[in-house]
RNA sequence: GCUCAGAUGGUGGAACUGGUAGACACGCAGGACUUAAAAUCCUGUGACCUUAAAAGUCGUGCGGGUUCGAUUCCCGCUCUGAGUACCA
């Protein structure tokens, strides 16, 4: 029979089902290897054509890895808490969970039809109360932490409470609130327990505080600072403004130091690294407290060029900085005022956009330079940020532009402190080059020995001492939200306690509207009878969409387990992720608050490691290409019932309107579907070259309104899973970002049906022979057995499809039926087609369902190796003929043969070589 | 502005450690089969110049360098894409 994709992968998908084909062990003598995908938000609008490109690469990884003799763990499950399906309740009134569910089966069928090896068993929900119950769980753990840096790990909050009982604060290194306090044993006994939890909260690896937040109006909820881009909300993209909340808060910035360091131990492609390190921001400096004259208070400022201390010729506070007020005089009171008026009156955008405009106010008050003494104007400006260091800085013209144009807009002394400092009049030199002038203690000295001398300076006279400051913020953990984890705390007299832990799950309560309460409460307060113990309030707000899938990994490996969020024998057998593939724009979010999550149950011991992802793989998106077609305008620009195409529009006025890529073939336009597409066209006139109406083309997002989104069920439906796999791949390199072109795919549909046609005769009928394999048989299959295992495992899946093409024209060329060679074929191609595999596996004799886990055949380079290498023959560089000389004779056999050459001298043209390089087995050079 | 990635035929792309640039596929052209079309199969296909055939010249964004030899390594530049942006 003629290749039926249909039915074969139709019958295949319900084996693999019906057998739990792809069910991971969950111990085995076999090594485990861990495959995953990254966990979907399965969305209203179902897969198009690019979602599947990363689970295909991961499933022929998946599949090969079974071959070469691995337990696999690969799984699917679904992020499902999340906004679309809130805003979508709100809009219709429909529960949530109720459209989830709808979109998870979308989901599920269409996974389901591409033939991945997942794992079903293991399937996870983050909205389903046996999966949140354990993401409860985590928080309570992280609620009951605290980070000793003494230890440098993260540790149960009781021995925190043991050293406040034993000795109060004094040793203690913690990564806490600023706001702590210092107490003695007596003391911290003195205080009543509300005071102590209050006190305690302040060092909670996830706390509660009053913190300025990203407030987004539209969607009535709080932003991390990753869900915000440029000022507008990621999902949406609603203006975000700078809100005082009390809110939850995670004390991931206790793990910077960790999570900068992990980075060189895992295999990430290098531009998530390079985000991640700029999000983490590390920089070594100084602090310096600048006392202030006249008052007992100092000015405290974070810089990394203390070096430049005696070139300070002003100082700058933020104008949300606390001590503002206080400070400005009653002659600049006015100009203060006005300038913080202004200031607040522009948008974070605004003050980002316009970063050319030189502004700011004098207070009025002067601070005197630590080192020098000398007295220093205080000013405030919008460019030092509240949120960054200390929120102050000190301003060195000579070697900063920003303080440069400060100090040359305003009228400030410029002071030059290093002898190799060039031109000075007209920029900044940010030098470290020469040797320091007009520096006091530090003249005459290089850049390393200045900032030692400093240091240690501040550090005697208590005036600063060196350090260290992050970029990043505490990650903002609530949402005023309904879809998403109920927060497992309740309050009493104001302060928030856990509830226990055998009360968990905590379920998200029914409500009546998906909307705040009238009061401007989270949609969790309009829950009736909702209460802790019948008395007290529970938190009202619900976590955000990354809680779910920062530890989801670890659920895959034991998802049904009531006892625990994994097993520890599970975790001890599965460990981590060796392979983890998603898009690249999880770098700074999910990826982090991953990492940071999983460290921390290191920390407590729950699990092995301290990187949860071995190796990443970022694959490229897919991008939409859109077809257009050119309506003609007449003389007043009026719309015409004309169509131009694309070469001739030049000659009219048009204008381009998009059409349904899949009614056009090869930027050939079908003009009777076209017709039938848009009914306003039936009766429109086509102008046409050689007869085709070419479409115009134009890479742009895939998206509905530009009709440009291909869906895999329609190519399914054409041309079968197999085909579908294979093309995705064969598209290009996995990383790399391309607009989807269906053109094409009828040639690897081809290829599959040629495949097929090695295993049949010219009446279709199945026939292979038994005999002993030639040579040259034996050749194309060792080639391609090299090939593949060496493209998989450096993940260039295009090339190997190529491979396969050229390995069944070689066998077809050959006319090969070998039964040997093709069953090797069968195993080598079944990771990248399946379906089509399982079919002519069994047609060749073997038990149903045994080739996912058969053995990857063993590559013999014996069959490669040539009698005769066709050397190819340049002379001075280019290349003028190919000779075939023994693969055994030595370079400088080669070389006397080949001089020896008739066509050779020809070249040569009398005169005598220079020289002569053999490289064996690649190729002779004549240089004359 | 900064950081990173990239630029190869009409198109997607290949060339893995510096060794025949353009594999494989699409498209296009010609042919076979067919009453015809579709499907299938065969041949050709970087550009230029010329031809009966052969040969020749140029050619991996641009300019230079290293080398017997560069798509590959080095320096400078242009363009495209992504990320990031007063971070002290």
């Amino acid at each position: 029979m003629d290749y039926q994709f249909k039915e074969i992968e139709k019958k295949w998908q319900g084996f693999w089902a019906e057998n739990q084909t792809f069910k991971a062990e969950q111990t085995s003598e076999k090594p485990k290897f861990y495959v995953l995908d990254m966990f979907p938000y399965p969305s209203g609008a179902g897969l198009h054509v690019g979602h599947p490109l990363g689970y295909i690469a991961s499933d022929i990884f998946s599949r090969y890895k079974r071959l070469k003799g691995f337990n696999v763990l690969h799984p699917m499950g679904y992020d499902s808490f999340g906004l679309p399906a809130e805003q979508y309740a709100i809009q219709t009134g429909q529960h949530p969970a109720l459209t989830t569910e709808q979109n998870i089966s979308t989901y599920r069928r269409q996974l389901d039809q591409i033939g991945f090896s997942f794992d079903w068993s293991k399937e996870v929900r983050t909205s389903e109360p046996s999966y949140y119950k354990w993401t409860q769980w985590i928080f309570m753990q992280l609620f009951d932490a605290w980070y000793n840096q003494e230890t440098d790990r993260a540790e149960n909050i009781s021995t925190l409470v043991e050293k406040f009982e034993t000795s109060g604060t004094a040793g203690i290194k913690a990564a806490a609130d600023e706001d702590v306090l210092s107490f003695d044993a007596t003391e911290w006994a003195a205080m009543s327990a509300e005071a102590k939890q209050t006190e305690l909260l302040k060092y909670r690896l996830t706390y509660l505080r009053e913190s300025t937040v990203n407030w987004c109006a539209a969607l009535g909820t709080v932003l991390a600072n990753d869900e915000v881009i440029g000022g507008y909300s990621e999902r949406g993209g609603h203006p975000v403004e700078q809100k005082k909340m009390m809110q939850w808060s995670m004390r991931i910035s206790a793990y910077a130091e960790r999570l900068l360091q992990g980075l060189n131990t895992v295999d990430f492609p290098e531009p998530v690294k390079e985000m991640q390190r700029n999000w983490i921001g590390k920089s070594v400096g100084a602090s310096v407290k600048f006392p202030i004259e006249n008052h007992a208070g100092h000015i405290e400022v974070f810089t990394t060029r203390v070096d430049t201390i005696y070139g300070v010729s002003f100082l700058v506070l933020a104008p949300e900085h606390e001590l503002v007020a206080e400070l400005t005089t009653p002659e600049q009171k006015e100009a203060v005022e006005n300038y913080i008026a202004q200031t607040r009156k522009k948008s974070e955008l605004d003050r980002m956009a316009d970063t050319k405009t030189v502004s700011g106010a004098f207070t009025g008050s002067y601070v005197l330079n630590p080192v020098s003494g000398e007295r220093v104007q205080l000013w405030i400006a919008d460019y030092v940020l509240a949120g960054y260091g200390t929120g102050a800085v000190m301003g060195v013209p000579s070697g900063d532009q920003r303080d440069w144009l400060f100090a040359t807009h305003f009228g400030l002394p410029i002071v030059q402190i290093l002898d190799q400092q060039a031109d000075l009049d007209k920029q900044a030199d940010p030098t470290k080059e020469g040797q320091y002038i007009n520096s006091g203690i530090i003249n005459g000295m290089g850049y390393k020995e200045a900032i030692e001398t400093l240091n240690k300076w501040l550090e005697v006279g208590k005036f600063g001492k060196a350090k260290i400051n992050y970029r990043m913020r505490d990650a903002i953990f609530g949402r005023q939200r309904y879809w998403g984890e109920p927060i497992p705390v309740y309050f009493k007299e104001g302060i928030p306690y856990l509830i226990k832990e055998e009360e968990l799950p905590l379920l998200l309560p029914e409500v009546d509207k998906y909307l705040p309460t009238e009061t401007g409460e989270p949609p969790l307060g309009r829950a009736t009878n909702w209460s802790y113990e019948q008395q007290y309030e529970y938190e009202l707000s619900t976590m955000p969409g990354w809680a779910g899938s920062s530890w989801y990994w670890y659920r895959y490996m034991d998802s049904k387990n009531e006892s625990a969020f994994a097993s520890a024998e599970a975790i001890e057998y599965w460990q981590d992720v060796d392979l983890y593939i998603g898009g690249a724009e999880h770098a700074t979010g999910h990826l982090l608050y991953s990492r940071f999550w999983n460290k921390f149950l290191k920390d407590l011991g729950y699990v092995k490691q301290e990187e949860p992802f071995k190796k990443l793989i970022n694959q490229g998106m897919i991008q939409g290409r859109s077809n257009f077609v050119y309506r003609v305008m007449d003389e007043n620009g009026k719309s015409t019932n004309t169509l131009v195409s694309h070469g001739l529009k030049n000659d009219y006025k048009t204008t381009a309107l998009h059409v349904d890529v899949n009614i056009v073939d090869n930027e050939v336009l079908n003009i009777e579907k076209f017709k039938a597409f848009r009914p306003e066209f039936a009766n429109a006139e086509f102008i046409l070259e050689n007869g085709k109406y070419i479409c115009g083309v134009e890479v742009e997002k895939m998206s509905k309104s530009k009709f440009n989104v291909v869906n895999p069920d329609v190519l399914i439906e054409n041309y079968g899973a197999d085909t579908l796999r294979m093309y995705e791949m064969f598209l290009g390199p996995l990383e790399q970002s391309k607009p989807w072109n269906t053109n094409g795919i009828e040639g690897v549909f081809k290829f599959l049906r040629k495949f097929w046609r090695l295993f049949h005769n010219d009446a279709w009928a199945f026939q292979v022979s038994d005999v002993e394999p030639t040579k040259a048989e034996l050749k194309a299959l060792h080639k391609i057995i090299k090939k593949v295992q060496d493209d998989i495992e450096r993940f260039s899946f295009n090339t190997s499809v190529s491979s396969f093409m050229i390995a069944v024209n070689e066998l077809t060329d050959l006319k090969s039926n070998n039964k040997q060679v093709l069953q090797d074929m069968v195993i080598v191609l079944s990771a990248y087609a399946p379906h089509i595999c399982e079919e002519l596996w069994t047609l060749l004799g073997n038990e149903p369902g045994t080739l996912s886990y058969a053995a990857y055949p063993v590559f013999n380079p014996e069959y490669l190796v040539e009698d005769e290498i066709s050397y190819p023959v340049s002379v001075n560089g280019k290349t003028r003929m190919n000779l075939s000389i023994s693969s055994t004779m030595e370079a400088q056999e080669i070389e006397a043969l080949v001089l020896a050459n008739e066509q050779v001298q020809k070249y040569l043209d009398g005169k005598s070589p220079k020289k002569v390089i053999v490289v064996k087995g690649r190729i002779v050079n004549i240089v004359v």
